[in-house]
DNA sequence: GGAAATCTGCCCACGCAAAT
DNA sequence: ATTTGCGTGGGCAGATTTCC
């Protein structure tokens, strides 16, 4: 059991990690005052929105174990604004505990493929376009679905041997200055052992990044389909067969045991590089384009995913022999119950429910 | 031109995500 | 915790294209 007592060092909540939620508080005051100027601008009501970013995180609640000394940093108020960091974050965690272990099952039958669909920068502080463009998306990925599934169909075109089964889409939009860039990573299920063997060279297969690469038919046909449909185009054989070249797409074979890498990658937070600068106008742009909008979707037999366990159990006994083997060791635990007190408790050991849950579940 | 093929739009109830 | 509303699968009707 010393491998538990080890687990420890990684689950620790550190300081720097408090001090991260702190610092957090002080960019969440940047897009406060840009809710304010939204509010004044626009003349809409925020005031909800704009109190309970400004109380995110301001209490914490902790489940205190006196005799073992330590107290489990369970939760703290959340704002739950898709401009907050934390909150960014945790959604993420929860999505992932949510997803992977269906993700999981289905491996055992299929195989899972990262799939990108991109389409042209949206140019412009313009929202409607935005808005207009992820629809058009959204509406192109369920007829792109329906074709797979053999609900609606291409004439002379057949994805029976692919055996598609469903698929989860996620949308992000990344940005630079004042262009959008909205695209969905997806991940599809389809036959065990399928081999996309890749042949085809064409614009897309030279990027600065990721250097020269070939594409597969399957991958051919995908960009033409998602270009036709989101140019509101018909989608027949023909057409196919007419366009020369479709949207940049790319379909690759999750590889086993990394499916949960590609979902962090799918829900990781968008443009990293901007993240400590968003403009008003960004700010903007994305508050009106992603307004009530689904991040993630199912289709198939992915539609409808929830998580149906219920892990309180398993945590409950985990953490029994954690803190009996911390007594066992007679570890000098114990932690404070404001962050700023925490900041000041250098050697005490914090740890956190739920970190030991999603730690525990990945080995 | 007319029939057959098949594509598109629209409707529904439902279940979950987002909002409050 | 409760309400609101988005987006699905599925099905049908009507529109559009294809083929003779």
């Amino acid at each position: 059991m010393i491998k538990i007592f080890e687990l420890l060092k990684d689950i620790q909540v550190t300081n720097d990690f408090i001090k991260d939620v702190i610092n957090n508080n002080g960019y969440n005051s940047i897009i406060l005052d840009y809710y304010k100027r939204l509010e004044e601008e626009e003349h809409i009501d925020l005031t909800n929105k704009i109190n309970s970013i400004d109380d995110c995180n301001s209490i914490w609640t902790l489940d205190k174990y006196e005799l073992q000394k330590i107290k489990d940093f369970k939760k703290t108020n959340l704002c739950k604004d898709k401009f907050c960091n934390n909150c960014k974050k945790v959604k993420q965690a929860s999505r992932l505990s949510q997803f992977v272990p269906q993700l999981k099952k289905l491996e055992e039958e299929f195989d899972l493929f990262h799939v990108t669909l991109t389409v042209p920068n949206v140019e412009g502080h313009d929202y409607n376009k935005l808005i207009k463009t992820i629809k058009t998306m959204f509406k192109s990925y369920r007829k792109l679905n329906h074709y797979l599934m053999d609900i609606e169909s291409i004439k002379d075109i057949s994805f029976k041997k692919y055996f598609y089964v469903g698929s989860i889409r996620s949308l992000e939009v990344t940005y630079k200055n004042d262009s959008y860039h909205p695209h969905l990573h997806c991940i599809f299920a389809m036959k065990k052992g399928l081999k996309l063997s890749k042949r085809f060279k064409n614009t897309y297969s030279y990027s600065k990044k990721n250097g020269t690469r070939s594409f597969s038919s399957f991958e051919i046909l995908i960009q033409k389909i998602w270009r036709l449909t989101n140019e509101g185009k018909k989608v027949t054989k023909k057409s196919i067969d007419d366009l020369e070249i479709g949207y940049s797409c790319s379909v690759d074979k999750i590889e086993d045991e990394h499916y949960f890498e590609v979902f962090k990658y799918m829900t990781k937070s968008n443009s990293d590089d901007e993240e400590d600068f968003m403009s008003y106008d960004n700010f903007k742009v994305l508050y009106y384009s992603l307004k009530s909008v689904r991040q993630i979707q199912g289709y198939g037999i992915l539609y409808n995913l929830k998580e149906k366990e219920n892990y309180e159990e398993e945590v409950d006994y985990l953490y029994n022999k954690i803190i009996d083997e911390l007594k066992e060791k007679e570890l000098p635990i114990e932690v404070m119950e404001a962050p700023e007190d925490l900041l000041k408790q250098n050697d005490y050991l914090i740890i956190s429910r739920k970190k030991v849950f999603s730690y525990l579940r990945q080995l």
